[in-house]
RNA sequence: GGCCCCAUCGUCUAAUGGUUAGGACAGCGCUCUUUCAAGGCGUAAAUCCGGGUUCGAUUCCCGGUGGGGCCGCCA
């Protein structure tokens, strides 16, 4: 038996989305889970649409990922040599004839083409529907046509895995088979990959890349994780959380779904959340960190964050957060006197006056508590004995939060203090009972 | 228009002749609580329609309908 090969091979045309990356993981899976060999081939024969850098692109992103290729990148403008002795050789054969200064290969209309992908079943086509196609272009580009079936051939690909988009052209590709007189490949054809509207993503019309999910602070486990399930999922199990060696272990392509997924992005904000929340601090301080060298935002506020302290905030917030692009805006609050509505500081139907008093009584534990106590357990302690002494907790509680934080919802106050540490504590309450006076 | 593919909660999906049609996200409710989250508990929500086949259809067959794809010297 010999051994599976399977290729990933787009076209550089723009930078990879998420269909493509589903695509390459799929064709990654399936080789890696049998021993086999994955290989990157780029397509570059429309010399028009190649956009510069989306080859960078796609191999930076696949490697990203963790789906190195074992060959490649191939690129099939650097075997154009090859196409054309293929040609020749149709030409020759009387399979393929001169069309001006392009190649057209002869469509026999008898008959009907019958093949048996791996997710769809048989599938059968009356070959009289296809025209004679241009195989070799008047600028003496292959194309699409004939360039992936001639590597294909060449490589060895045993499987080949790419969006439903070819099925119709399927007839072409087995009488190109029959004319050279090869061996014709294992097909899966992939559902495709929706849009909220329903249709097909296209590239063009300003489809979010992968490299646009990156940027906005999704975690490649969590990227990677739901595109594998838009498509697939075991079959007696409920588990959602695939690491990419689980992924290579348990997917299955004949199990992979027939109809189009839309993608739905609250359910990656959720995988997203997930993979956050099972993070260690640690790591996920060197994530922070990787990813917060590439984004200015990062630097609004101009304070060095020392390690312990971006640490503690982490921790602190790592519940409510959904992607990295959010922690500017924490790293703010934490950063800069807040500005806020002295409204903000009533707790239910607190006066004024009340409010003022439970600032006060802030401000003198917070004095009271010398630096080396000053931790949210021990704050946490003596605030709730003062507590004791109001009809409510809140009415010492909230105002102090909202003093320390300038927000309607944040973390607890006990934790934010700690972080700003007493100074800051203090001034941010004082602060506040100014702000009420007016 | 022709051909091809597809059809289970709003979304991603499980169940391949026998289940109260399961899970997850989102929604809603309750709980916890100093706010927002997180957590816990709970709730609503689907087999596109019509015919067959069968003792029995989500599942098999046929026909509709709906959605999508292809019909390029794009891939």
């Amino acid at each position: 038996m010999h051994e599976i090969k399977t290729r990933f091979a787009p076209s550089p045309t723009g930078f990879l989305h998420l269909g493509g990356l589903r695509t390459a993981l799929y064709n990654y899976l399936f080789a890696k889970q049998n021993s086999g060999e994955f290989i990157l081939r780029i397509e570059d024969t429309d010399r028009a649409r190649t956009v510069d850098g989306a080859e960078e692109n796609i191999i930076e992103t696949l490697k990203t990922f963790g789906l190195y290729f074992d060959k490649g990148p191939i690129r099939q403008s650097e075997n154009l040599d090859r196409y054309r002795e293929c040609t020749q050789e149709l030409i020759n054969k009387g399979a393929a004839y001169k069309d001006g200064d392009a190649v057209r290969f002869k469509m026999i209309k008898d008959g009907a083409t019958v093949f048996e992908d791996i997710i769809r079943g048989e599938i059968k086509i009356e070959n009289k529907l296809q025209e004679d196609f241009v195989i070799l272009k008047s600028d003496g580009y292959p194309t699409y046509n004939l360039a992936h079936l001639v590597d294909d051939h060449d490589m060895a690909i045993t499987h080949v895995i790419r969006g439903e988009e070819f099925i119709s052209s399927m007839p072409k590709y087995a009488a190109l088979h029959r004319a050279f007189d090869w061996e014709i490949p294992r097909y899966a054809h992939l559902p495709l990959l929706l849009d909220k509207n329903r249709a097909k993503l296209s590239k063009r019309e300003g489809e979010m890349s992968v490299y646009d999910f990156l940027h906005k602070g999704y975690l490649k486990e969590a990227i990677i994780n739901f595109v594998a399930l838009l498509g697939w999922h075991p079959s007696k199990s409920d588990k959602e959380l695939f690491s990419l060696e689980e992924l290579t272990n348990e997917f299955r392509l004949e199990h992979v779904q027939k109809s189009g997924a839309i993608f739905d992005m609250t359910k990656l904000d959720w995988i997203n959340r997930e993979y956050i929340k099972r993070m260690p601090v640690e790591t996920l301080f060197e994530r922070v960190k990787e990813y917060g060298e590439k984004d200015q935002s990062f630097k609004i506020g101009g304070v060095e964050f020392n390690k312990e302290r971006v640490l503690k905030i982490l921790e602190l917030e790592k519940p409510r957060l959904t992607t990295f692009s959010e922690l500017p805006k924490i790293f703010f609050m934490f950063n800069v006197e807040p500005k806020y509505n002295p409204e903000l500081l009533k707790w239910k139907k607190m006066t004024n006056a009340e409010i003022n008093k439970s600032l006060e009584i802030s401000n003198n534990i917070i004095e009271s508590i010398d630096d080396a106590n000053f931790t949210k357990e021990y704050l946490e302690k003596i605030f709730l004995e003062h507590a004791k002494e109001f009809k409510d907790r809140g009415e010492l509680l909230w105002p102090f939060r909202a003093a320390l934080s300038g927000k309607e919802s944040s973390p607890g106050p006990f934790e934010i203090s700690e972080i700003l540490g007493k100074e800051e504590s203090l001034r941010r309450v004082k602060k506040a009972i100014e702000l009420l006076r007016g």
